[in-house]
RNA sequence: UCCAACGUAGCUCAGUGGUAGAGCUAUCGGCUGUUAACCGAUCGGUCGCAGGUUCGAAUCCUGCCGUUGGAGCCA
């Protein structure tokens, strides 16, 4: 075939069978014996072996193929053939090479290397199959996310990233300077998300959240980005069957369109299969003497649970499991109270399966000016910088509901990634704020 | 902030009182189907820092710094 050879992207080479195409990439490893290079090429868009075969190719291109350093930059030619051998499915028999740019001591190399030495050098390691693959599963399960609220009547709305002050008090901000006044970088999109839903019935947010938390375990980011959905006219039961609508959503949308990038994070996907609505649901009440059964003797009624305590409720389920009605006590001003219960909350957590921990906190809120108020106060929360927030509670008050689901969190169960540092581009860290 | 483990070559590690080691990377050579390719050779060191014990310290002791995991907090 004569004329201009067409210029492509590994994505979609599937479609050039038989024929000569161009690509530009980079190269991600290279193996050579005397007459034969094959060159592990990556654009981007995804992995493909180009064999370049000596007798084939004039001397420079096979001399330039067996010296090639790694992350190399270049653009290769050849004709596209199916190959089973091939993970992929697809090769190319390279024809000629033209070298874009050497790179010089390329520092990760193809061997095993500590978390410290590759957190030094995200902005290469993004580059790695893993890391890509990890990112394609972001991507997914992002997409899936505006699909699932762009098809239900949601709107999207974002909220402040610069803030007056706390929305729920009790986690460490990042204070900043807003021109002559205090201000610090939200950790909860919420407060004003309930004003969005009094004006658009059913909202969402999805934007990045702060905390200044000491914290350093594979759950933890400081800076780490959140889906927070707020819902007028719906209850918290009606609230806990959008989540489970949601996530099973998102997990079905990754198994459907991630395929070739679970298999490379070898996911064991049969235990994603089965997450489909309904969850189950466990009260606080019955999770407290399931832990005692278990065990546990460390938890009484009233306190809250940590990590052990949740791993220990979700052992006991293949699916993500709600935990409902916490104790009032412990949960955050705005949650309401069960009528039924006045001593507990109607809100949930959702437990991720496997020991990947809460993905979700979610609540009815408090409609009722009078009992906000005095919550707020109850709180200790002063001042009337939160006014506008119990105006809410004036003017239409309705029952509504919302929560917020950690992506990171999210993202690292769904790819059966370890540490959560892996699941966004450039972690923000306790002691690291670099690269 | 607290608890624990670890800091030795560019990377991953072994060496627990007597001459500083291996694999990988890089470089050179060999090999026509490799899959973290393989085979041979070469290059590569302030043993985290400071002090102490000892004839002698990578190794034992003290302090500091750093890293990793966990707790608390939460997504």
């Amino acid at each position: 075939m004569e004329g201009t050879i067409l210029k492509t992207t590994i994505s979609q080479v599937h479609k050039y069978v038989g024929e000569k195409v161009t690509i530009g990439a980079w190269l991600a490893n290279k193996r050579s014996s005397g007459k034969i290079a094959f060159l592990q090429l990556r654009d981007g868009t995804g992995f493909m072996q180009g064999v370049v075969v000596k007798a084939d190719v004039d001397e420079e291109a096979f001399t330039l193929a067996k010296n090639i350093t790694q992350e190399s930059s270049l653009y290769v030619t050849g004709t596209i053939v199916e190959d089973s051998r091939s993970p992929f499915g697809y090769e190319m028999q390279v024809s000629s090479l033209e070298l874009i740019h050497e790179a010089v001591d390329y520092p990760i190399t193809p061997k095993e290397h500590g978390p410290e030495f590759l957190m030094d050098h995200r902005h290469l390691w993004l580059r790695s199959k893993k890391q890509h693959a990890i990112m394609k599963v972001r991507n997914e399960i992002i997409r899936a996310t505006y699909e699932f609220f762009n098809t239900h009547g949601y709107t999207k709305i974002d909220p402040p990233i610069l803030t007056g002050s706390s929305a729920e008090g009790s986690t460490e901000l990042f204070h900043t300077k807003y021109f002559d006044e205090d201000a610090y970088l939200s950790q909860s999109g919420q407060l004003y998300m309930e004003a969005a839903a009094m004006a658009f019935g059913k909202v969402f947010s999805f934007g990045p959240t702060f905390r200044a938390e000491k914290s350093k375990t594979r759950r933890h980011l400081i800076e780490f980005w959140m889906i927070e959905p707020e819902m007028a006219f719906m209850d918290h039961n009606d609230s806990l069957e959008v989540q489970e609508q949601y996530v099973s959503h998102v997990v079905q949308s990754v198994l459907e369109n991630c395929k070739l990038e679970l298999q490379i994070l070898e996911r064991d996907t049969s235990k994603l299969e089965s997450i489909q609505a309904p969850f189950p649901r466990i009260t606080y009440d019955d999770a407290v003497k399931l832990l005692k059964e278990k065990g546990f003797d460390d938890i009484e009624w009233g306190e809250d649970f940590g990590a052990p305590h949740e791993t220990a409720i979700a052992e006991s389920y293949e699916k993500p499991v709600f935990i409902t009605h916490y104790p009032l006590d412990i949960k955050a001003f705005y949650m309401q109270p069960d009528p039924e219960r006045p001593d507990v909350a109607l809100c949930a957590d959702l437990i991720a399966p496997e020991g990947y921990g809460e993905i979700i906190g979610g609540s009815e809120r408090i409609n009722d000016l009078e009992l906000m108020e005095q919550r707020y106060e109850e709180h200790g929360l002063t001042g009337d910088a939160y006014q506008w927030y119990l105006e809410l509670r004036k003017y239409g008050s309705v029952p509504h509901s919302g929560f917020g689901l950690g992506l990171e969190r999210t993202v690292a169960w769904i790819a059966g990634v370890e540490h959560v540092r892996e699941t966004i581009p450039f972690p923000r860290l306790l002691n690291r704020l670099y690269p």
